[in-house]
DNA sequence: CAATTTTAGTTGACTTTTGCAACTAATTTC
DNA sequence: GAAATTAGTTGCAAAAGTCAACTAAAATTG
């Protein structure tokens, strides 16, 4: 109906209060990292040799937030800018032990968040939720390919 | 699994993708708004009498940068500051005629965006999908009340 | 009811996030 | 080999968000 609440600001408002949540959560464990930044560790742990030009697309954003957000990461010692052996241009990010530590318990935060937050809702919904999810990202007729739903 | 993607992870990017849709969409038809913008108008369209403050406090953010960004809308004489008439502290935020057309026009792309987002996805499915969202936003404890879903 | 506390709005200063354009160096294309 | 493209970098500016201080009005309370 016309008169509810467009998806599209149910849908943010939901990731917005679960974001506080989360984020909230990371303080309270003492976790300083934004959501970006788990966001970010989380795609450069994914990637093998991933350059920043490929982040910059895969999450649509300019290229050089993604090197000056990068660059606080290498600050933090949570990841190093290596150079590509084949194409001297590109530059690989890859996680430091230290970027790793902090992206495995900024995980373990999040899948409680998560669980807390699915509190009530039944496996066979859970499966359905994530259908719709993943068929709404192929809608954007953006994403390279959800392998991971 | 510990391995797939966190919850917060895909709802986060897929929000990010439907986001960018919809404002290329407004872009498209020479709508110029944000996504703040279209939800404040949205609200302020909802709640009679809303002061700044009720706005502050629903959307979690700091009462400033409510005043700022409705000074924006103000500008662009989408709404109009009053007012209260019993508590003098108080400003109601109402739509302008303006404004409310704007919103009309944004809520009509935005519908059409979620329709072609939801492509493929069946009534049923889309159900479980809404509740699973509602659960959620009850869980993050924070809502007043969903009763909009 | 006068004094204190709280509330809503406002402003200033500051940081973070984001976008756009220009530039460099390396690679590809033609 | 020259021209076009690509990845990364930097400068500049706008938008978003935070924090603290202040004003005026209301609510509290001793």
């Amino acid at each position: 109906m016309e008169t509810n609440k467009p998806l599209l600001y149910l849908l943010g408002q939901t990731m917005n209060l679960a974001k506080l949540k989360l984020l909230a959560r990371f303080k309270e464990n003492g976790l300083e990292l934004s959501m970006e930044q788990f966001i970010m560790l989380h795609f450069i742990n994914e990637k093998e040799d991933l350059t920043q030009q490929d982040m910059a697309d895969h999450f649509f954003k300019d290229k050089s937030l993604i090197m000056r957000q990068t660059n606080v990461l290498i600050e933090l010692r949570y990841v190093a800018r290596m150079q590509d052996k084949e194409d001297k241009r590109k530059k690989n990010l890859i996680l430091t032990k230290k970027g790793y530590d902090v992206l495995e318990f900024a995980k373990n935060i999040s899948n409680q968040v998560s669980h807390e937050l699915l509190n009530g809702v039944a496996p066979e919904e859970l499966l359905h939720f994530e259908n719709v999810i993943s068929k709404i990202q192929e809608n954007t007729g953006q994403k390279d390919h959800p392998s991971n739903c």
